[in-house]
DNA sequence: GTGAAAGCGCTAACAT
DNA sequence: ATGTTAGCGCTTTCAC
C-alpha cells in the first residue's frame, strides 16, 4: 500500500460517485445508513486517510488552529498546551505550536506562518515585550478568530481566558498577612499586560482591607525574570523600612528573590516570606519550597479552545456575541515552606 | 484588503499568465530578470501571500515538518525545538509540534495527524515507553523521511542525532572518581533506548579504567522519573556496601535522588555525590545545585533538521547515502555543588 | 522566455 | 438519496 487511496478509489469499488463518498465520510444528513456503512468499510479496508490539504483548499477550512506561546520551556505554557490539545482533539482539530521566545518579532513571524499554514483560528499568549499589537489586529482582516490566554491585553477587545489574577494576588497577600508579616512588598511586572496590573491591584486591595498602608518603596516594577527578582531583593534590602515579605508577580521572579536572599544569608521564611505565582514545576523542588498560586493551566487551555471554537463556528455570523468575552478561572493557592512560619 | 490576492490577480495586472507569475515567484531559471522584478513588485503591492494549501496540493510538498517530543515541559526538548525552528526557518520550513506525553498511543496519533497534515518529514524523540515501532516504520511507506533525536533506537536503521552519551557518562563518572568517591552507583533507564544503554556503558567503562569493579548492586534499573530516583536511593541506602556517589541517567531522576537523600538527612556532596544528565533548567536552582552533563540541545535541533533536510532533498533518489547516519554531539560537563567536595 | 491546459483531491451548488 | 459539474489556487508538463 504505497500510494494513498483517494475518494475516487472508494467510489469505484462501490459504483457510486466521489461526491457520495465524501458525503458519507463526513456524515452528511442526506445519505443512507447502508451507504455510509459500506463507504466506511471500504475506506477502512483501503486504509483511506482524508487528504487534508485538498479538503482545506476546497472547503476553506483546515481544522487546524495555531497556538502562540512565549516559551515551551515555561512549564505553565506546556500545561496550557496540553489542555488545548485535549479540547481540540475532541473536536477534530490539530494544533500548530509556535514559540515567540518572548520576542515581538518572532510573534509576528509566527502569526504570518500560521496564516499561511491556513489555520482556522489562533490562541495566543503575549510575549512580555509586546506593546504594539498590529500583527494581532491584522488577523481580523483575514477573518481569523483570535483568543488570548493568560497574557492578554484587555484594551484590544479580544476575548481572553485568564485566571482571576486579582483574587490570586489577594489570596497570596492575605496569606502573608495571616502569617504575621507586616511589611509586605511586591515585585510587579510589565504594566501593559493586564494580568500583571491585576495582580498589583489584588495586592494593594488585600493590604488595604487589612488596614495596612503600603509604602511607595514596597512596589518594585521589574520585567519578570530571575534577574528582576534578584534586583528587587537588592533594592528592598537597602531600604530603611526593609520589607519582611515579598509577593512576587510570578514564580521565576520569586526564584530570583529566593536565590538572592539565600546568598545574603537571610532566612526564608523566618526573616522574609515569599509567595510567587504560576505554580511552576521547580517551585516544589527548590529549598525552601515555594508558595505560589496555581493558574489551572490545563483548564485554561480547554476554556481557551472552547471560546475559539465558538468564534470559529459563528465566523461569518454574530461575532459580537463573544466579543469582549472574558473567562476567569479561580486561582488555587499552594502555600509551602517559603511563607509558612507559624 | 479583505480578500487575499492570488497569482491570477498579479497576472492580470501585468498581462501575463499565472504560470509566468508562479515561475517568477519561485525564481525559476527560464524567466527574465525584468519579469521577475515586475512580478515581485506587484506581489508586494497587492500584499500577495502564497496560498500554501494550494501549493501543497499541487506540488505534493508542504514545506512543513513535524516534530514529535515526549513533553514540552521538559526543558531540554524545548531547547531542541528552538534549534529545529531556527534551522527550519532558514530553509523556509514551518514546524508542527506534537507532544506524545510519553505515551506510545499519543505518538501514534501524532504521526497520523502529521501525515494527514501533509508534512514533508518528521523529527522525533521516542516516548520512554515505546517498544513497538510499527507506527514509525509506516512512515517509510508514505515516503516521509524520519530522523530521531536524543531518544533513538539504533536497531531500526533510522538516522539520528544524539549526544555522545557514552562519553558524557564517562565524564560524569570520571569526575566522581576524581572527587574521591569510591563506590559509585548508577541509576539507569529503560534499556530499549540506546541513549540509556550507552550511558550505562560509559559509566562501566570509566569505572573499569579506574580499576574499580562495580558491585552488581550498584546499578539500579529505573524508569527515568523523580519517583525512580527516590526508589533508587531507598534501595542503595539499605545495601551493605552503601554507595557514596550516584550517577543518575537523567536530571529528573537525579532530582528524585536528591530529594530522598535530603529527607533522610544524608549530606550532599559530603556523604553522597550526585551527577545527573541533561542540564535541565531546575538543576542550577535547587539546593545543592546539580552537577550534570549538557547535551547541546539547540545544536542537536539544528543538526537534526539538517539531516532531515538532506533526506527530503534526496527523497526519491539515493536514500542509502544518509541511511544509518548518526550524528554525535560532544557532551559538556557542568559540575556544581552536588558533586564538588574538594 | 512565455503561454495553454491540465489536474492535485476534495467539496458544494445545483440537479434529479 | 445520489449524480453532475465545477472549481479552490497553484504548479507543471508540453508547446511555441
Amino acid at each position: 500500500m504505497n500510494i494513498r487511496a483517494t475518494i475516487a478509489d472508494i467510489a469505484k469499488v462501490l459504483n457510486v460517485t466521489p461526491a457520495t463518498v465524501s458525503r458519507a465520510l463526513n456524515n452528511h444528513p442526506g445519505i443512507s445508513q447502508e451507504t455510509k456503512k459500506a463507504v466506511k468499510e471500504v475506506a477502512e479496508k483501503l486504509q483511506y486517510k482524508r487528504n487534508k490539504i485538498a479538503s482545506s483548499l476546497r472547503s476553506g477550512r483546515s481544522n487546524m488552529i495555531g497556538v502562540i506561546i512565549p516559551s515551551a520551556a515555561i512549564n505553565f505554557f506546556g500545561e496550557v498546551v496540553h489542555g488545548i490539545e485535549a479540547a481540540a482533539g475532541e473536536h477534530g482539530y490539530s494544533v500548530l505550536l509556535y514559540q515567540s521566545n518572548e520576542l515581538p518579532e518572532f510573534e509576528k513571524k509566527g502569526i504570518e506562518a500560521l496564516i499561511s499554514a491556513g489555520v482556522d483560528g489562533i490562541l495566543a499568549s503575549l510575549a512580555k515585550g509586546t506593546e504594539d499589537f498590529g500583527h494581532y489586529l491584522s488577523l481580523e482582516e483575514h477573518q481569523i478568530p483570535l483568543v488570548f490566554f493568560d497574557r492578554a491585553n484587555d484594551a484590544l477587545g479580544i476575548p481572553s481566558v485568564v485566571v482571576d489574577d486579582f483574587t490570586g494576588a489577594y489570596k497570596a497577600t492575605e496569606h502573608l498577612i495571616a502569617q504575621g508579616y507586616k511589611k509586605i512588598a511586591h515585585i510587579s511586572g510589565q504594566q501593559h499586560l493586564s494580568i500583571f496590573r491585576n495582580r498589583l491591584e489584588g495586592y494593594k486591595s488585600a493590604l488595604h482591607n487589612a488596614d495596612i498602608t503600603p509604602e511607595e518603596d514596597w512596589i518594585f516594577k521589574g520585567n519578570v525574570s530571575i534577574a528582576a527578582g534578584r534586583e528587587a531583593v537588592k533594592y528592598f534590602l537597602q531600604l530603611n523600612h526593609r520589607p519582611d515579605a515579598i509577593f512576587a508577580v510570578e514564580d521565576y521572579t520569586a526564584l530570583g528573590a529566593v536565590k538572592e536572599l539565600k546568598e545574603q544569608y537571610i532566612r526564608i521564611p523566618e526573616d522574609m516570606g515569599i509567595v510567587g505565582f504560576a505554580n511552576e514545576d521547580f517551585g516544589a523542588h527548590i529549598t525552601p519550597s515555594l508558595s505560589t498560586i496555581d493558574q489551572q493551566p490545563v483548564q485554561m487551555g480547554k476554556e481557551a479552545f472552547r471560546l475559539l471554537y465558538d468564534l470559529m463556528a459563528s465566523k461569518r455570523g454574530d461575532l459580537t456575541a463573544v466579543r469582549n468575552s472574558k473567562v476567569m478561572l479561580e486561582p488555587i493557592a499552594f502555600f509551602r515552606q517559603s511563607s509558612l512560619r507559624k
